[in-house]
DNA sequence: GGATGCGATGTTTACGTAAACATGGATTAG
DNA sequence: CTAATCCATGTTTACGTAAACATCGCATCC
């Protein structure tokens, strides 16, 4: 008898493990995981457990004394406080969980890490909480830390409309902070100024007189994706320059190489603003095998300016985006609604820049 | 009186929080942060919670039309489980802990990423655990959940031997599976076949007629980098070839182009083997500064096959690491070590592969 | 010098869950 | 028809911690 019930997705419906069979330990002879509590220390050091628990949280009103023989206790028998019991108690579990699509992208990883640093430092951890749309391969039933209260916080770094057909849901009453998505209305968000960074990307190109701008953009699912290639439009048509046709990649190198392939047909391109760094490694790699030499023939702008962009061939000209001030932004919104236990909503921007390298120049006379 | 206590290192210790200023919410006036628990559900109900716990973990023994009315009833009270009580009562919290020590390495991340699904789809969530080394900014006192009793288990992506002079400690007891790196006598090791690997990238230049292969490592503190040099110094060693000085990098793409560049004025030089492709792709942008052709002057191939290789100029020829598989046998391990309850040790190695492509071929003439 | 107060420590209790055990009604075997 | 079962469900208890409250002794104040 698998599982059938027809309600298997509902709250606190939890996968029983695989059948049942040699889960356990197969009898309990082992050694019990080491199970050292607050009472057998205080035992051990003869106070009550309450004393030790104060020493544990470095709480005032214990002399040192006593102090100092709690510790010793806690060292000879290798005392560690059980989280969950703390958070049990407490009502927190000092972690904040980060939903994301995938790490394939060095803007998400790059964002991670950014957090993690930023939450350890506020003495949180980080809990990964992978997200798997239907459309993916079958991880069903991945199990999730946000069916369950394990988290005290939540940091999202994928687009907010498509948690909806996902595995996953936000539960209600838990802090949100948004990176780089359409959310604004429901959630806090944490933005890169892509406008700006967009602004810069073209600007350049313009100034050095080409006459207009290429782009090839992220996925369409994408927020940031969207609002750079918005915001390229907006600038050629306010500019009266022509628009040319958009292409579209998925933010891998591979799907870059193709829109360059694509471009290469195009003789009249001479500048192009790529919506990633990974996808201009794509794009600089089909303009090299078809002969188009950058920056002399034609122009390339990134955006990240993630570590390798400066040893591309040429070195990329590219938006740079500060991950790590978005991380701790993130941390900081989501730690802010938690001990204000207000939810908050807008847009934070964090700016950007762009990075003139050796992939742009004038266009060919 | 901030904490002066000579012993802030203590196990159990624990970081008061920045003063005890300002943490708590100003008073609980707030809404109480939504807390329904199996004994209102089991009222709502009408029934007792123990049956409540049963429905919520797929336990036999509910009457269908019991089991229905409890579900409604955690469905309409917006019921989710306390993990913290689960945990503390169960003794497992499903979760893994993966210490490292950065994200700024393809292999690290492709790692994390495989643990990740790997765990996801055994319903064990994942705990990211950064390790500052003393020589890193000052991260004092972060906040890390293996002083504590937080994950079931271990995973390590770094130099085990780097995590004594860092802020975490491995408790006793805990399983453990290391990645790459030199602990087989302590701990359970997955490794990916650095040595084969080596031997084919080497192999694989010196076959195509190079009379000798150079070799740019990883840092001195890697394990894997050390293997890789190893390997390659014992190969031309026992093939009778010359071997040249070994150029060393940290990983990073600039360091491989500061490598790159040094080669340039090795004119004997027609082929490198480079120890990951970051630092390939530096190594590829000085030669091609230089004026140095690849593959027609000179021949680089580059080790774990990273998803951009494809996309250098020119495409990588590189060795194929399987990160995926490496991370579900590092998941499985520490499994296995939870289940039996038995330590293991020795090391698994995954399979690697030569892929070949542009950036290799005979030397010049 | 006795009331006062405060600092150090101990005692009680509750957090939410799930294992272990208990109950009671229905079904079946003899 | 009764006893033996079995199944659905209820009751009790313990997990480790920390808040709240209680106590006790000593120093201070007038």
């Amino acid at each position: 008898m698998m599982s059938q019930h027809p309600a298997d997705d509902a709250p606190g419906q939890r996968r029983p493990e695989s059948d049942g069979t040699a889960t356990r330990p197969a009898n309990g002879v082992h050694a019990p995981r080491q199970r050292v509590s607050m009472a057998d220390v205080a035992r051990h050091a003869g106070v009550s457990s309450q004393t030790v628990s104060r020493v544990s949280n470095g709480y005032p009103g214990v002399v040192d004394s006593t102090r100092q023989r709690v510790l010793a206790a806690m060292r000879e028998l290798g005392y560690r406080p059980n989280s969950a019991a703390r958070a049990l108690k407490s009502g927190e579990f000092r972690t904040i969980g980060v939903i994301l699509f995938t790490l394939a992208t060095t803007g998400n990883v790059r964002t991670l890490e950014a957090i993690t640093t930023s939450a350890a430092r506020e003495g949180y951890a980080i809990t990964i909480i992978p997200v798997a749309v239907p459309t993916q391969d079958g991880v069903h039933g991945a199990f999730t830390r946000l069916g369950e209260l394990a988290v005290d916080a939540v940091i999202v770094i994928m687009e907010v409309h498509l948690l909806d057909t996902s595995t996953v849901t936000l539960p209600p009453g838990v802090p949100v902070v948004v990176v780089s998505a359409d959310a604004g209305d429901r959630y806090s968000v944490v933005d890169t100024d892509q406008a700006d960074g967009t602004r810069q990307a073209v600007r350049h190109l313009l100034d050095l007189g080409h006459r207009t701008v290429w782009h090839v953009a992220g996925p369409e699912e994408s927020f940031a994706a969207g609002h750079r290639a918005d915001t390229w439009r907006a600038i050629l048509e306010s500019d009266g320059r022509p628009v040319p046709p958009m292409l579209r990649g998925d933010w891998s190198t591979e799907s870059g190489y193709q829109a360059g392939l694509q471009l290469l047909r195009e003789s009249g391109c001479t500048a192009v603003f790529v919506a990633n760094d990974q996808m201009a490694l794509g794009v600089l790699r089909a303009f090299h095998e078809g002969g188009r030499r950058v920056p002399h023939d034609v122009s390339v702008v990134g955006f990240d300016d993630i570590a390798e962009a400066s040893s591309f061939i040429p070195p990329l000209t590219t938006v740079h985006q500060d991950f790590t001030e978005t991380g701790h932004r993130c941390v900081e919104g989501v730690l802010r609604q938690m001990r204000t236990d207000a939810p908050e909503r807008g847009t934070t921007l964090v700016p950007t820049w762009l990075v003139p390298r050796a992939s742009t120049a004038p266009p060919p006379a």
